[in-house]
DNA sequence: GTGGTCTAGACCACA
DNA sequence: GTGGTCTAGACCACA
C-alpha cells in the first residue's frame, strides 16, 4: 500500500502515509472494517521511526478515517470511504490543473503535454516501457 | 512571474520561488542577462519574509542560474536557460507520472482520468471554465 | 574541528566553517560516514547563531559533501574527500601565492619572506615559540 | 596600485584598498606629499561605484595616513609611513601564520609546503613559470 | 534602493 | 535531541 512513499520529498512523511490510505480507500483496495498493517509493519517496510507512523494514524483517527483498538491493530471506520471518495478526487484534479499549468508555463506546447499524458498514461503500469516513453520525450523534443 | 505559488503548501516556499523562475527561464520569459524582481519586490509580492526570497535566489546562485549584484539586482546568467530547459521538462514529467499513477490508484478509471485531463487542459487558461470542469467531473462521477 | 574560526574576519562565519570542514576532509582528518558535530554543538562551540551553522551545512549539502537526516545528524557523503583534497590544496597555494605576493609589494626583502616563513613553518605547533618569532621579526627588521 | 584587487572577493573592496594604499606606503612607492590617484581614476580602473572608493579615502583620512584637499585631490600625511610599515609587516605575518596553519590541518606535509613555498616564492614575479609551478604541485603530489 | 550576513526566537518533522 | 523552514529585525557593502 505504501509503494509510492518517497522518504525524500519535502512533503512530510506521515502526510504521504495519510494520503496513500485515503486513496486506498477511495479506491475500494480498503474497506470499512478492514485492518491497517500495523505500526511495527509499516515501519519497517519504510524504514523509518515509529513516531512518524503513529503520527500519521492519529492524524487518520482525527479525520474519523480510523480507529486504533489497543492490542488489536487499527481498523477502518463504518463511513471511512464516503469521506475519502470525493476529497481525494478533488485533491488529484487540483494537482493536475497546476502541473497542467506549470508545463505550459514551462513551454511545452498543448500537443507536446498532449503526447505527454497519453505516452505517460498507457505506460504507467509498465516501468520499461515507461522509461522508454518518458526518454523519448524529452531528448524527441 | 510568482504566480503559483502557495504559502500554504508543504513544499518549502524558497523551493518553489526556484522552481518558478527555472520555469521561465525553460519558458524563454526569463533569459540571459534579465534582472530579476528584487528581494524587496518579491518579498511584498508573496507576502513572506525576505529571508526566504533570499534563501531562494541564494539556492539559483548555487546552481549557476543567477547571479547577485550588491546595489544592483540578481541577473541571469549566460547559460542558464540551457542548465534548465531539460531538467524542468523532466521534473514536469516526473510529476505527471506520479499523478497519474495515484489517480489510478485512487480509483479513476482510465477514461474518467482521460476526461479530467483533457477538460482541465482545455480549461486551463479560462479560470470560469475551469471551475466548471472541476465541478461537474466531480459530482458525475 | 573549529579550532581556526574567527568571528571579526571579514570573510563570512558561514564560509569559514565550511572551509574548516573541507579541510578536515583533505587531511583525513573526517571520512564518509562521519557525522558531523550537531548543529547545536557547533553553535555552542563558536557562539554564533544557529542558522549561520545551518547556512553552512546547507552549503556543504549542496556541494554533495555531507547530507543531513533529520533527527539523526549530518553526515560526510562518500566521495567527499575526493571532492574536497584537490580543491582546497589549490586554495592554499592560491593564498600562499597571494600573499607572498603582498609581502613583497609591502617592501619584505626575500630573505626576510624565507625567514618569517622559516620561522613560522617552525614555531607553528608551538604558541610561544611562534610569538617569540613573530616579536623578533617585527622588531628587528 | 590596485592590481591585486579582487572585486570577488568576501574582503570589501573598500578594504582592499586601503590595504593596497598601506602596503605601497610601508614598501615606500609611496611617501609623505605623494598624490594618490584621483576617486574618478581609482572607480574606472576598478569599475566600481565612486562611493566605495570615497569610503576607503575617508577611513584612510581617519587612521591619520591621507588628507584630502579640496579640488586639489589627496595627499600622504607626514608620518603615514611610520604607521604602517610595522601594522602591515605583522598583518602580513599573521596570515602567513595562518595559512601554514591551514596547510598543515589539510594534510599537506612539511616538505610539501615547503616545497610550495619556494616554488611560489621564485615563481611569484613571473606569471608562467607560477601557472607550471602550481599545476606541479597539485598533479604530482 | 539592492544584495548579503547575522541574531533571536518560533514552530515543525523525525528519531 | 537533531535537522529544517520561517519570521522579524538589525546592520553592512555597494550603487
Amino acid at each position: 500500500m505504501f509503494d509510492r512513499i518517497n522518504i525524500h520529498s519535502s512533503i512530510p512523511v506521515y502526510e504521504q502515509i495519510e494520503y496513500q490510505v485515503r486513496i486506498a480507500l477511495a479506491s475500494g483496495r480498503l474497506k470499512a472494517g478492514d485492518r491497517l498493517p500495523s505500526i511495527n509493519t509499516v515501519t519497517e517496510q519504510l524504514g523509518v521511526n515509529a513516531n512518524t507512523v503513529v503520527r500519521a494514524f492519529q492524524d487518520l483517527t482525527y479525520m474519523g478515517i480510523v480507529h486504533g483498538r489497543r492490542g488489536m491493530g487499527t481498523f477502518i471506520l463504518e463511513d471511512a470511504a464516503a469521506k475519502c471518495r470525493d476529497a481525494v478526487r478533488e485533491e488529484i484534479i487540483g494537482r493536475f490543473h497546476e502541473i497542467i499549468s506549470e508545463a505550459k508555463a514551462s513551454g511545452m506546447t498543448a500537443k507536446e503535454v498532449k503526447t505527454c499524458l497519453d505516452a505517460l498514461y498507457a505506460a504507467a503500469p509498465d516501468a520499461d516501457k515507461l522509461e522508454a516513453a518518458v526518454k523519448s520525450l524529452i531528448k524527441g523534443k
